[in-house]
DNA sequence: CGAAGAAACTTGTCAGTGACAAGATTGCGA
DNA sequence: TCGCAATCTTGTCACTGACAAGTTTCTTCG
């Protein structure tokens, strides 16, 4: 196992998302730097143009990623709305280098077909714990749920990421967040 | 009323902030540059470093700013809670710029005191109209539900300014919010 | 009034960054 | 085995934030 090998690193690709992951847990995804990801790969600074074309495309891909993961994640909570709201909290801080690019979409590029197909299986999946819920009988407005669900949810998750949340919430993200959705449900 | 005035510009650090407050619109606040907000008040390249030390020194004191203006807008509610939820969902379509710049922390110095101040005021101001909401009766829990409130605001404002709502949303972020915000409430 | 010192701003410079161009190396298929 | 495409490198440019040192204006105080 030689420690540098010229050319041809093998699987540069994921390599260099791997230590995007890594960069951008440390010092946030605006502060990240193409070449420093060069660098923690082994390789020289323009190396990471030839697979991502430029800092943009690297961020779109690890943002549909995250998509995905996170549609995998809330489709293995079984349409059970309040441990789908878990999930998306779990997931926001677990993954927080994909969460934090994937809502900024000023970093990537939005318009990605396959990016969008991954944001769309999350949304979906999100409805569809949702619809869940609200099957209790009387009107229901699934579309308007739906958004007052992924609100609530999505708004603990970026306050507990900012660090904004007082310091009586605790440590477990899970259980405050649980804490938190079950005013949407009762 | 010459149009160039060679030193002591006058109130240049107004200006810097007002042209910041422009750029974070165009660009985002990460994209921000020092260089071009000079430009833009029409002074040296290294003129803003007097005035806030460095580009933290700028965004503290933007969003220290934020902070109090948020303040004053819930404040202004009279610890209506739905109206203090579509005041902060205003806010933050409103003045987009501050918004975006509050909850980045990692751009800027958290424990600067002016600050912290600051996002104490609006803090209370948010339990304020919280507490009015379960003053009905019963065993409540204000905390719980001040962080409930919050994260569907915050939420629901994030999501919106992101651009990642389904367009059947509509474009009136007030009356979307009041929608939203409703569901706590019932 | 005027001089000293502080405040405000400028010019010059440096290392780091993203993007691009052009060249070198390697693997793979015909 | 030969040629070509994919992969990676070296070199370069404009831009940026930070800092150092100098210049100009304001203010305060004798």
């Amino acid at each position: 196992m030689t420690e540098t090998r010229a050319y041809h690193h093998g699987d540069l690709r994921r390599a260099l998302l791997a230590a995007a992951l890594e960069a951008i847990e440390e010092v946030g995804p605006a502060a990240l730097s193409l070449r420093d990801l060069a660098r923690r790969a082994g390789v020289s600074h323009a190396a990471p143009t030839h697979h991502f074309g430029d800092k943009a495309g690297l961020l779109t891909a690890l943002a549909a990623q995250g998509f995905d993961l996170l549609a995998q994640a809330l489709i293995a909570t079984h349409d059970d709305f309040l441990e789908a709201g878990v999930a998306y909290v779990d997931f926001a801080v677990t993954h927080r280098a994909y969460f934090e690019v994937m809502f900024r979409p000023e970093l990537y590029r939005a318009d990605d077909p396959e990016l969008l197909a991954a944001r769309e299986r999350s949304g979906a999946a999100l409805r569809s714990g949702v619809a869940a819920l609200s099957g209790g009988g009387g009107p229901v407005d699934t579309d308007r749920d739906a958004l007052a669900a992924w609100s609530i949810a999505h708004g603990f998750a970026t306050l507990w990421l900012a660090g904004a949340l007082p310091d009586r919430v605790g440590d477990n993200p899970r259980e405050a967040a649980r804490a938190v959705l079950r005013r949407l449900s009762a």
